[in-house]
DNA sequence: TGTACATCAGTGAACGCGCGTTCACTGATGTAC
DNA sequence: TGTACATCAGTGAACGCGCGTTCACTGATGTAC
């Protein structure tokens, strides 16, 4: 019964690991980023506060690890109602995304203030690992963006304003970096893409840190709608 | 020579206190606001620890005044750049006040992040001394708005999304509270003019909190601008 | 103008806490022969 | 299958720090007569 393939070390390592992230996010909830600690976690597990170092290497990598896990949980989130609606429906798929966003938001505010909140002090996160998770939701905007520039979608036009030629500039060269056509994305529909993913996380962020005072879930999730649909305003046609 | 108005006590009091504000937004932004430490302000005054308490009450109110003289100080240039404006120049009025609120918040990132970042835990604002200066900036949109109307701007149409009756009724309740008429600001215009702030707003932040990588002053004004056009493309006319 | 008293500013010690990280060590698990 | 050795997990003490807040006290400033 010792003989199988893991061993009782690797499964103790593996329920330590995933217990100590778990309560690393209990303490973004209660005392914030800034004051997550190693010995805390180290109380609430019963062990000696030097034990945990053999899980994580500083306080600064247990954030990154919060940081990276949190942002897989969104993505994963966003992406499965993205994918549930049908692919020709560019307005359905950019309001199943939205409310995704708002969703995840609600349930998670202290991870929400963790992703889209002020800097921790005194801590940069390690970009090699961050990036790549961190933007998968923007990623699936770019993908829409692409499917509603394929079925036809308009460039800006008188009704609303053009970008600035430096602007235009700017999202060029942004998109080349995601190795991506002024025939698969024109350069001018891009910044209205960024301030309609603004609007969006923005209008998120409102309800979370309660920036209009306490208006209950019901009058949130209303704006939060309005604002959903003057960006897809911005964005599609 | 010591028989002026003000006795020599009362001047010190207001230099000390003035003194002990500029060393909390100093520690702003070293530590950030829930690192925040009386202990430390004393040490740089060269004081006592307990010296600090006759001229706070508790970290906390510390922590409040720091809050009030931010909203002050952004009210006070957001309202100076809006009043420069011609009066009939919607755009210029709009456009000011947002860079303004840009400019302010990149004179300022540590205050904008305690104005318009993650709460502080463990931190509660109290509404009596904080809602006045802190909605003084959205007043001014009020205006802005109240005024759009009365030149003719135009109740949304088809060419912008209708907000839901919900929302309305929602717009309808805080517009009254407000202590302004339907005709004064249709409550369907209203939660667009919402919906403007927060993009003017989450701009600055996305370029405070640097949610776009290091982009550059340069670019991140250029987004921004290209935001404010839209976002007055949902309100003015 | 001078004196007596009240107020206020600042001290320093104390209470009871907290933190990240290192290090020599013990005892359990895993592995190679 | 059994033994010898290597690896790993967890301990507990230590280093050198930090914090908010209270309290009895001294000495300076202000005020009323």
């Amino acid at each position: 019964m010792t003989g199988r393939a893991r061993g009782i070390r690797a499964e103790n390592r593996e329920r330590l690991e995933t217990e100590i992230l778990r309560l690393g996010r209990d303490q973004l909830a209660s005392v914030g980023p800034a004051a997550l600690s190693v010995r805390a976690i180290a109380r609430d597990l019963g062990m000696a506060s030097s034990a945990v170092y053999r899980y994580v290497a500083s306080r600064d990598e247990l954030l990154t690890r919060l940081i990276v896990e949190s942002y897989d949980s969104l993505g994963d989130a966003v992406a499965a109602a993205h994918a549930a609606v049908p692919r020709d429906d560019l307005h359905g798929r950019w309001s199943a995304a939205g409310k995704a966003l708002r969703e995840w938001g609600i349930r998670h505010p202290h991870d929400w203030a963790l992703l889209y909140g002020s800097p921790v002090p005194g801590y940069a996160a390690p970009a090699d690992r961050t990036t790549d998770p961190g933007t998968r939701v923007q990623m699936l905007l770019v993908d829409l963006l692409r499917d509603a520039v394929a079925a036809g979608a308009q460039a800006p036009d008188d009704r609303r304003p053009l970008p600035s030629p430096e602007v235009v500039a700017l999202a060029r060269s942004l998109l080349t970096d995601l190795g991506l056509t002024d025939a698969q994305l024109p350069a001018p529909l891009f910044p209205a893409g960024i301030a309609a993913w603004t609007l969006a996380v923005a209008s998120v962020s409102a309800e979370v840190f309660e920036h209009f005072g306490p208006l209950g879930p019901q009058a949130y999730a209303a704006l939060h709608g309005h604002a959903l649909a003057l960006a897809a305003g911005i964005i599609l046609r």
